[in-house]
DNA sequence: CTAAATTCAGAACAAAAGTTTTAAATCTTA
DNA sequence: TAAGATTTAAAACTTTTGTTCTGAATTTAG
């Protein structure tokens, strides 16, 4: 088999292709990578274009303007949907994760999922865990499902939330009730009881945008 | 406001830039509108986009090739990703749409729901069912849910599938264990009991691949 | 160390693709 | 119907962009 590692410029030609496409929504041309990459000429940017190519890394259309075609692992082409990170996995009785605040330092090794841009733009900064065991089920939440969250502190009445109960050092997903000075933790399966516990004692850690349960 | 019907020729345009970036992943050049939309003279793409952008339909990079940029309901930029037609409701008494079997005949105004590059070239044409109440909580699928599913009539064991129960006249979201010759239509949630009923009166539409929520 | 392969440079070329200009045809509407 | 607005046409122009060519520099392998 082929793919080894990658020249150094040849991988940031690889990364640049992918970072302007998905900021863009068209890939780069040529000089735009040679501008980027800090190129001395247009030949060296085909050059290695051309052994992208012959690695499988990208397809080129002939004589087409921004013709470079960005393929993922399997062959295909990628889109340029937003990508959140799944940054950790929730379980009741584990911590939750923190949100890193620096913003997409390149993908560092992240697993991510496929959010639509509506979403995206919608919300701003997002991100996403993925639930671990079973103890989310009044939630409608299954052992692997992704769970993608909008990192707020503050919830509305009515809003599912990231929860983190410290007295019970457990972590949970419910729908948000302030009342005075309690809180009620309802959840999403309204058959199911809900909990009461005092404000001070739960920290929101984000609102809970989607769920993607993927059964492959 | 704007927005009211746009002369048909521009309609075609509109649509075809749709189409062709959600093909190629890059947007046509006016030459390609040109040829496309049987058009005489690419000033005339030129002036009909120009009014394409003024009515907020696209963005228009200035001298860059392949520079159109085709914007959403809400002005934002649009993805490549592909769509899977929903096709209709799912709910415990109610019959199982059909899925036409003509493939992708333009937007005809279906709600669509965006997946992974990867989903659709792995399983091919899918469909989706918007679920509706909550006759499938014990899949651990909420009122409103979007299920992926994949056309198909046989299942493997373990399989979660969409059935029609004849005697029952019911739809039902369980996963599929062929089991001589009765069928055991296993809830999502493994705390709830399975049913039984001979596999003649188990009809299998689709393969479940996938369950959105969104709680916006 | 030497030869071969790989990679880089600079320049020029040719095709692709956005833009402009002028004028005619068509549609609206008062 | 006639004036005005909108739309279409044809052609030429300019810039952008993919491609090629020649040779030098660098790295790799025997």
């Amino acid at each position: 088999m082929a793919a080894k590692k990658i020249p150094p410029r040849r991988q940031r030609i690889l990364n640049f292709l992918q970072e302007f496409y998905a900021d863009n929504g068209i890939p780069p041309t040529v000089r735009d990578i040679q501008r980027a990459c800090e190129i001395s000429s247009t030949s060296v940017v085909d050059y290695n274009l051309e052994k992208l190519r012959e690695a499988g890394y990208i397809n080129r259309r002939q004589d087409v303007a921004r013709g470079i075609e960005i393929l993922d692992q399997d062959g295909g082409p990628i889109s340029n949907a937003p990508r959140v990170h799944i940054i950790g996995t929730i379980a009741a009785g584990n911590p939750i994760p923190a949100l890193s605040t620096e913003d997409s330092e390149s993908s560092r090794e992240f697993d991510t999922v496929e959010v639509s841009p509506d979403l995206q733009r919608q919300h701003g900064q997002l991100f996403a865990l993925r639930v671990n065991g079973m103890s989310m089920v009044d939630a409608l939440i299954d052992d692997g499902d992704v769970v993608i969250v909008k990192p707020v502190t503050n919830a509305n009445n009515g809003e599912m939330v990231v929860a983190w109960l410290k007295e019970e050092n457990e972590a949970t997903l419910k729908k948000f009730y302030l009342e005075g000075s309690r809180v009620r933790l309802q959840p999403a399966n309204n058959s199911m009881a809900p909990i009461f516990c005092p404000a001070e004692n739960v920290e929101v850690r984000g609102r809970v945008i989607s769920v993607v349960r993927n059964l492959d």
